[in-house]
RNA sequence: GGGGCGGUAGCUCAGCUGGUCAGAGCAGUGGACUCAUAAUCCAUCGGUCACGGGUUCAAGUCCCGUCCGCCCUACCA
């Protein structure tokens, strides 16, 4: 129901030393696509990004490169995210660092909180330290030694042996909300997403939970633990705050309680971060759990999945800068379903663009548009009286426009889009059968290609609104060209079609032009 | 070892609580049309629904087992 009501919701923050690849600019635009269609059904929308600088890993590159970890931080926040944004055409409402002040300083309340109500505890967290890699190990991380090694674990990545090391750290008793986070999965079913994603959270809990770790003492590159400066904050503790710390929490209760509780998207690798670990957090300070956590597949290239280190890591500007970044949005989008794993293909992602934005899309557009300039002198024609085919046009964009914006409810993207397609479809095939070019060749006619022409003009208008959220820059581009008022995206999408629409039209450049595919 | 998710037309995938469920899109083939970005529209070819059992009047759709792929988790030591 669009009344108005709050709809906040986030994407993971990039961990800065990544490199930006077309899997974080799948996460991107997912979350940006439901943010601009919430937005455009009237909700108080906001959509939050941003990047995660602390960490050692971080400390060390900068390090290595002979800069402070916040310079460094700097530099790729400014050369590599940011553009990625505008590489992919996001419209985020904010954008946090984890080196905001704003984030540091409400960390630290939040934290202190927790210690002061009996949540964290001093501990010793013993474990296997790889000095090659300057970090503790998982026993998965390890394998067994052999030669001079023989019988004792070594780190699978340096194949020298780890030292058992012990070290003060502060504990978060998570275990203490194994029951509760249960509960809250039993009694909000859709609080994981998919289904598949919450099985596996479900049974992941069940096994019982450990306290976490929540602070290091061996690099001082975070946030400080406030009682304590002599640690600083486990990164993904720190990180999963930004959450909250970006919409006001200590700072502006206001502001917290119109936006807080938010819809977060993930990619499913840390869905227990956020369905686990961040939900423990919040019921420990006493703050509402996410309103949901929706954790998407893999993007798998050739039937794996991508990685740098396989090579088939693909910057995102490789697809844009050929096809554009609508073509980027509209192809991950409809082409994969939303929580699934989806196959990417150059082959594939051509082929789409080809038959469904060239051909289907926007050769609709071009033909609409050349026949209102060509036999009506470009002044869009009213219809008089409706044929059941011309009824049956309006029908289907209603059902588009409220199949549509229902399948975002359910952030089942890739539906919303199939449902828009519809009425894509129905167009084509309704000026195939009506033959307005036809009805043009007789006076007689005169009425009944008026009617034709003005069904498929607001059929158009429909699309250009509904598609909007998904393929921004030919929507504007197409309002425009229909000589509509206004700008698209201030349309009611959940009444897209019946949008107010214009009296003139433009002369419309192709939407999608044709690739030439070199390979 | 335990668990999760997949294995459906050449390709990518839909198929919820069992009964037109054997489907869609693309590709292929044949035809129609010309307003349009040689585009659109119609028709059509195509599958032992991984394999083997079982439950049922009825099973891609439930149960058991096997094989394959991916993922999570734990390691008996």
């Amino acid at each position: 129901m669009a009344d108005g009501s709050s709809f906040y919701i986030t994407t993971p923050i990039f961990y800065v030393n990544d490199v930006p690849h077309i899997g974080h600019a799948y996460t991107e635009v997912a979350a940006d696509v439901a943010a601009r269609w919430h937005r455009q059904a009237g909700e108080d929308t906001w959509s939050l990004t941003g990047t995660d600088e602390h960490g050692q890993k971080i400390l060390r590159t900068a390090t290595a490169n002979g800069v402070t970890p916040q310079q460094w931080a700097d530099k790729l926040v400014a050369e590599a995210w940011k553009p990625l944004l505008e590489t992919i055409d996001i419209a985020n409402d904010d954008f946090i660092r984890t080196t905001d002040e704003r984030h540091e300083r409400n960390v630290q309340r939040f934290l202190q909180k927790l210690y002061d109500e009996g949540h964290i505890y001093t501990g010793e967290y013993e474990g296997y330290y790889c000095v090659g890699c300057e970090e503790y190990k998982q026993q998965s991380e390890l394998v067994d030694g052999t030669g001079e090694y023989a019988g004792q674990p070594v780190c699978a990545i340096h194949s020298k042996p780890v030292e058992l090391l012990h070290e003060k750290n502060y504990f978060f008793r998570m275990s203490a909300f194994a029951e509760r986070l249960l509960a809250l999965y039993e009694e909000r079913p859709d609080f994981v997403q998919p289904e598949s994603a919450r099985n596996e959270v479900v049974s992941f809990v069940r096994q019982g939970l450990a306290d976490l770790s929540i602070s290091r003492s061996t690099f001082d590159w975070g946030v400080k633990v406030p009682w304590d400066e002599t640690h600083v904050v486990y990164v993904w503790f720190d990180a999963l705050l930004n959450y909250i710390t970006a919409v006001g929490y200590g700072d502006d209760e206001a502001e917290f309680a119109r936006r807080w509780p938010a819809q977060h998207i993930v990619g499913k690798d840390i869905l227990r971060f956020h369905a686990v670990i961040w939900p423990a957090m919040l019921m420990a300070a006493g703050l509402d759990v996410p309103r949901g956590v929706f954790g998407h597949g893999w993007l798998l290239v050739g039937g794996e999945k991508m990685s740098k280190s396989k090579l088939t890591g693909i910057a995102p500007e490789q697809i844009t800068d050929v096809f554009g970044s609508d073509a980027f949005r509209f192809y991950f989008m409809s082409a994969i379903s939303f929580g699934q794993d989806g196959s990417f293909s150059w082959e594939d992602l051509a082929a789409r663009y080809q038959a469904e934005l060239a051909n289907g899309f926007g050769n609709l557009a071009s033909r609409v548009v050349a026949m209102i300039t060509r036999y009506c002198d470009g002044v869009v024609p009213t219809a008089g009286v409706l044929s059941p085919a011309d009824a049956e046009i309006g029908t289907i964009a209603r059902r588009a426009t409220e199949r549509s914006w229902d399948a975002i409810g359910r952030l089942a993207i890739h539906e919303a889009i199939a449902e828009v397609w519809q009425l894509v479809d129905a167009l084509n095939g309704y000026l195939t059968n009506e033959e307005p070019w036809a009805l043009a060749k007789d006076p007689e006619q005169r009425d009944r290609l008026e009617a034709v022409l003005a069904t498929a003009y607001r059929g158009l208008g429909t699309l250009a609104v509904l598609l909007s959220p998904v393929v921004p820059k030919a929507s504007a581009k197409l309002w425009t060209a229909l000589g509509a008022p206004g700008e698209v995206t201030a349309q009611r999408i959940d009444r897209a079609d019946d949008a107010e629409l214009g009296e003139r039209v433009q002369p419309l450049e192709a939407l999608f032009p044709r690739v030439e595919v070199a390979e």
